[in-house]
DNA sequence: CGGCACTTTGACAGTCATCAATTACGGTGG
DNA sequence: CCACCGTAATTGATGACTGTCAAAGTGCCG
């Protein structure tokens, strides 16, 4: 938090932000060049367990993921934590803070992690800069309320573990490809423990899963690292995935049927 | 959408909306009070199982629930759907779409439901006016994140049917009473189906459970409502609270322990 | 009144949580 | 460099919880 701050590209190479096809229609790269003359982006390094903040914390940033990974997670009384989501590269923690000026959740790094930290008082800057970072804002939290969404039907649902788990290693899959790195070969920086709070599972039925998923041939699960053999068959255990795009005629149809 | 457009305030009673702590520290007052001059804000009323959008079309309009209450779901291939929240007096449904001008989840009347539609022009007017729209905006956005990092917090964990279905009474019962109506007799307008969907359980869970809790004297369940006649019991077999707020003291001595 | 969807209840099986013990790994200090 | 320790990961045995299938009861609307 300290130190003098210093301005900086929100991605170090622009190679990776214009591969990224992850941020939402990179929505990112609009923000880089049209909004960062003048604000100053902070660089903060995190190692291994350390919390970028704390739920109930006063807002001081918003952080953006540059390299590592972070998890968020809800602390209940008694010390055990509730595992919202894992952040990786380019996403953004902290947007909840806007409620109120505080933190909602807490973020803790995963591995050595670093983040751009962009201060409260530069935020509203951008804010009252133009009228077209309106629109950007809006979509950026559009985007953490649809990514929520995802989550929720992926372990709200009356699913399976089994389901839940091969879901959840194509999503990360599918965020890894979009940032250019492989579909394949998929880092797993938590923890079991932490993979089992975020599906709503154990450990023990974690650990299960893999040895039965590496049994039959479809992944070869290392202690960070999981590759996938055979994605259809993952996908195929997943089950059905959610329409998102939905053409005129469906709609239509729908309609009429009330 | 047809019709001519007529300027009408968000809240037919501004009683309602002052009385409302549920809208995240009454945000909707100072949007009401400061941005609305002008902006045509459309009275819709939808009938049981009509639907106000669904996932995938453009989006026209961002809705507040006037009155009544809707689901907001995924639908897979298949037909099934996954609820992902119900939505009653003063929420908004549809900011979503804001990502990229598509609905991403569909919203469906769960009764009798008349909504306030603002169209998207003049959500872009709103934009526009002054620099304190951007900083509500962001406000009310970050809610409906927060309100699914909860959802996520409630469902997500390794939690058992009952403290699922306790948290899910106590949290509707809560918005009631933040409501201004009674904070012990919970309107549930959505089907078992609906609720169990949400929780990720079966609809026979979600009627044993009732079953159950009527037995131990906790609650009284008909069909469209339920009388919390034990809250507190409630409240235990819900388990522990996630820390919200935060105290200094807790925040350092986690902070020493690493 | 009849059809239909929703709710409720029961019986049963399967999954997954729990408890317990062993193994593998990472970091630390000698 | 190696031994050591603590944490994380894995595997097994067991049983509770909850999903599945089936059927009866209830309310709603035509």
């Amino acid at each position: 938090m300290g130190g003098p701050n210093k301005v900086l590209r929100f991605f170090g190479t622009r190679r990776n932000c214009a591969e990224c096809a992850m941020n939402h229609r990179c929505m990112w790269r609009d923000i880089e060049s049209r909004m960062l003359e003048g604000v100053a982006v902070v660089p903060e390094l995190f190692r291994k367990g350390e919390a970028l903040f704390h739920a109930g914390e006063p807002m001081r940033a918003l952080y953006m993921v540059r390299s590592g990974a972070v998890k968020s997670c809800l602390v209940s009384q008694d010390g055990s934590e509730q595992v919202i989501g894992f952040h990786g590269l380019g996403e953004l923690v902290g947007l909840e803070g806007f409620a109120d000026g505080r933190y909602a959740s807490s973020v803790v790094a995963l591995d050595t992690t670093s983040v751009c930290a962009v201060g409260l008082d530069d935020l509203r800057l951008w804010g009252q800069r133009t009228r077209e970072i309106h629109a950007l804002s809006m979509q950026m939290m559009a985007c953490a309320i649809r990514e929520r969404n995802g989550l929720l039907g992926l372990i709200g649902g009356a699913k399976s573990a089994e389901q839940r788990l091969a879901s959840f290693l194509l999503q990360v899959a599918e965020k890894q490809r979009a940032c250019g790195y492989s579909a394949t070969v998929v880092a797993l920086p938590m923890s079991r423990r932490d993979i089992a709070s975020h599906l709503g599972l154990t450990v023990e039925t974690i650990c299960r899963l893999f040895t039965r998923m590496r049994a039959c041939g479809m992944i070869e699960a290392r202690r960070n690292e999981v590759t996938l053999l055979d994605p259809e068959a993952l996908a195929t255990l997943a089950g059905e995935e959610f329409v998102v795009e939905e053409d005129a005629r469906a709609a239509d149809r729908r309609a009429a049927e009330q």
